[in-house]
RNA sequence: GGGCGGUUAGCUCAGUGGGAGAGCGCAUGCUUCACACGCAUGAGGUCGCAGGUUCGAAACCUGCACCGCCCACCA
């Protein structure tokens, strides 16, 4: 840390410096004046171009790019600062960009950061103008006390009298503004302390390069290594009120500065007593930056320090990249040793509808308590919806309260779940069931009926998809396949085909069943949501028979390898995809919902008619039919009804005379889809390119395509024809 | 000036090389024994524009347009 006369960005109104990262800088129109300086000699002299003439009065040189042939003779000799009447040297400097306004700058080092340095380079003297309010100082004669934007065009004004405005022309310029009040800040020289970054960087810089500190998602591995390979010395003194004191005291007599803890009696160096001590703060991101180790009481070495440091995974916003993931990395390695964290995620911003950003101060925010609690909606909602909608590309997130509406109603749908399961789990005593009646469903066994075990394999799918995005922090995934799967798979199809075996009469066995699957995977769903919406996890657990104290600290669900089924997944979809197109095919002939209808279904050979018969039961159930036919495979459809195909099953539904127009339409329409799909593969498929480069996988799939669309093809041709 | 992200159904957004998806909204029908904050069925899209790579592009490359963010001492 060093101590020192610099240039800082200073804000006239709070009268503190501001870090260069808590600058807003604004596109604003402004003037450029181009202003001639006469030569001392009496000659025409040099043309500047200035938004600020008001500085001029501070200037102490003219500077040219050194290789400008336009004023290569000039260098060296001297000109007329206008107004103030001061001869002032031109000089050659290399940081003067000749295709800029005249290629000829103003140096004013008490005004300017590039002209501050050029200024040093070259030995010349800083001159003040602007007090720390932004006001012309009392040497400035007739401006003494005019606000800098005042004095602009009275200076500007001036020279217009004098002649020696040659130019005017707009200008788009950006303003730095203070982001705490908004005026618009100065480059001002006054007593700061400043960090070195250099060697707090490197370190920082090397464990991201090592992979010890992980961004998520990755891209904001290159933000953060751009910021800290191009770091600047960081000014961390500010005139506020509140903050860390800094620690050091300075000696009134000899002038020596001593840092302590503790308040020192007296100079170490002169023996003065008393010391005061320096009345500046920290940088409250100075501060911030020690949080992860100094709010487990470092510097003592407690146990807490111990246990929580470091810790894994920080959360937040890109906005505070470096302003303060940075620093804590910096300074975990400065102060412990230790990188502080291993992995930072960045989330998505949440925007309001518009697209403007949520903020306090901008006064577009919401409070997530009124979401809550006044609408209603719940902590668990609020915290679903934010994280089901940012997504893994960190898109921005633009909030509607009408997004809360569709999670609200997923957190109603699980309570209603919840409620079905516990008010048909009656007699059911798991721990008795898991090691009788039901027990792990073993691959191919018959103990669990086709439905249950379906829904275990499913489930056992989403666990390990689940378990794998968290790993793998795409948070929004893991909501989006829960959500599918509990409303999707569980609710509308497990539930409703389980009812059948709750209520229907296949049996004492089957009820028990469809109990245990119940049961298990709605117990072990709330387990995996949980992360996302802890309450009512929580409390649907609590109402469920359960090992353990809190959903809290159970076990993360198992994902046993017994437990998927490939084929009953097969012969389940297909059952659904059956009832799928007969209640499609039902409201397509506008049949009255309390009609019971009599579908007559024809497998395409004997063992799916075997497995179909088998749950025929369900597709009774879930399509209010009355009666379920089978045909054989060979044997010829019936005559006079409408028909449509699932899964390579075929499905009639005799209809009377009048619906014959109908249903006509609806087959030509699906064979011309049909033959438009087929074209288009056939012609892939005819591609001699085609089949010499694509994967054979890929022509393979072409291929069983082409043969499935043909075989389509013909069933709705037979249906057409038994039609005439 | 440099960099990054975005542009897909009316809205909010998934989808990164082989058959365009979800929720909401919309249409139609349902007081079916958890839920109308619900159930069922359905309509709706030249995937920003122009080139290119490829047998094949919403996806990869180049350029452009528009929206947003970050960085930068051009007076």
């Amino acid at each position: 840390i060093y101590y020192g006369k610099r240039m800082i960005n200073w804000c006239p109104h709070d009268l503190t410096s501001v870090s260069d990262l808590e600058v807003d800088y604004e596109e604003v129109q402004g003037t450029l004046y181009h202003v001639r300086y006469p030569g001392a000699d009496g000659g025409e002299g040099i043309v500047i171009a200035t938004q600020r003439p008001e500085t001029i009065l501070a200037d102490v040189a003219v500077a040219v790019h050194p290789e400008d042939p336009r004023y290569r003779h000039l260098v060296g000799r001297q000109v007329i600062v206008p107004i103030v009447d001061r001869p002032v040297p031109v000089i050659a400097d290399a940081r003067v960009d000749p295709e800029f306004g005249t290629g000829a700058l103003k140096i004013t080092p008490g005004h300017d950061p590039l002209d501050n340095e050029i200024g040093a380079a070259h030995g010349l003297p800083t001159l003040i103008v602007l007090d720390e309010s932004g006001r012309m100082t009392a040497e400035t004669g007739k401006y003494a006390g005019m606000d800098r934007f005042e004095a602009r065009p009275v200076v500007a004004a001036d020279l217009s009298t004098l002649g020696l405005i040659v130019r005017e022309e707009p200008y788009m310029t950006s303003v730095g503004r203070c982001e705490r009040c908004q005026t618009v800040l100065e480059p001002y020289i006054t007593d700061q302390w400043f960090v070195r970054m250099r060697e707090l960087a490197e370190p920082a810089v090397r464990a991201v390069r090592e992979g010890k500190v992980r961004f998520h998602p990755e891209r904001w591995t290159k933000v953060y290594l751009d910021w800290m390979e191009n770091i600047r010395d960081w000014n961390i003194s500010r005139r506020l009120w509140w903050g860390h004191q800094i620690p050091v005291w300075h000696c009134p007599a000899c002038r020596e500065m001593v840092a302590s803890r503790e308040h020192p009696e007296r100079c170490p160096k002169c023996g003065h007593a008393p010391l005061r001590q320096e009345e500046q703060i920290l940088d409250t991101w100075f501060s911030s930056g020690i949080w992860p180790f100094a709010t487990l009481g470092w510097p003592k070495d407690t146990p807490d320090l111990r246990y929580f440091f470091p810790t894994d995974v920080l959360i937040t916003d890109r906005g505070i990249i470096f302003l303060w993931v940075a620093r804590m990395i910096m300074f975990g390695l400065e102060f412990m040793g230790q990188i502080p964290f291993t992995d930072v995620y960045i989330h998505s911003t949440v925007l309001t509808l518009e697209g403007k950003r949520m903020s306090k101060s901008l006064g577009t925010g919401i409070d997530p308590l009124e979401m809550m609690d006044q609408r209603g909606y719940g902590a668990d909602a609020l915290r679903f919806a934010l994280i089901l909608r940012s997504s893994q590309s960190q898109q921005d997130l633009r909030f509607g309260e009408k997004m809360l509406d569709d999670v609200r109603n997923f957190n109603n749908k699980i309570w209603n779940i919840a409620r079905f399961v516990r008010m048909n789990l009656e007699g059911f005593d798991p721990a008795r069931e898991a090691a009788s009646v039901a027990g792990p469903p073993a691959r191919g066994g018959r103990d669990l009926s086709s439905i249950n075990r379906w829904i275990l394999s499913r489930y056992t799918r989403t666990v390990r998809e689940v378990t794998r995005n968290l790993e793998d922090f795409e948070f929004d995934k893991v909501a989006r396949i829960l959500y599918d799967f509990i409303w999707g798979t569980y609710a509308d199809w497990y539930v409703e085909l389980a009812k059948v075996d709750l209520f229907g009469q296949p049996g004492d066995g089957a009820r028990r069943h469809a109990q245990w699957t119940l049961w298990t995977v709605l117990e072990g769903m709330m387990r995996l949501l949980h992360p996302i919406m802890p309450h009512i996890t929580e409390e649907v657990w609590q109402l469920l028979p359960h090992t353990g104290e809190s959903i809290m600290v159970s076990p993360w669900p198992e994902s046993p390898e017994a437990w998927i089924d490939d084929e009953v997944e097969r012969v389940v979809d297909r059952l659904i995809a059956v009832i799928h197109a007969i209640r499609s095919l039902r409201a397509d002939l506008g049949v009255d919902a309390k009609a019971a209808i009599a579908p007559v279904l024809q497998a395409p050979d004997g063992e799916g008619r075997r497995v179909l018969e088998a749950m025929s039961r369900y597709v009774v159930a879930r399509t209010r039919a009355r009666d379920l036919t089978f045909l054989a495979p060979d044997a010829s459809p019936p005559a006079r009804a409408a028909a449509t195909l699932a899964d390579g099953v075929e499905i009639f539904l005799p209809v009377g005379a009048g619906e014959i127009e109908r249903i006509r339409g609806r087959l030509t329409q699906e064979l011309s889809r049909l033959e438009d799909e087929l074209a288009r593969v056939d012609s892939r498929l005819g591609n001699a390119d085609f089949l010499r480069r694509a994967p054979t996988q890929v022509v393979e799939v072409e291929r069983k395509r082409q043969g499935d669309l043909t075989e389509r093809r013909e069933v709705v041709r037979r249906h057409l024809a038994a039609l005439a």
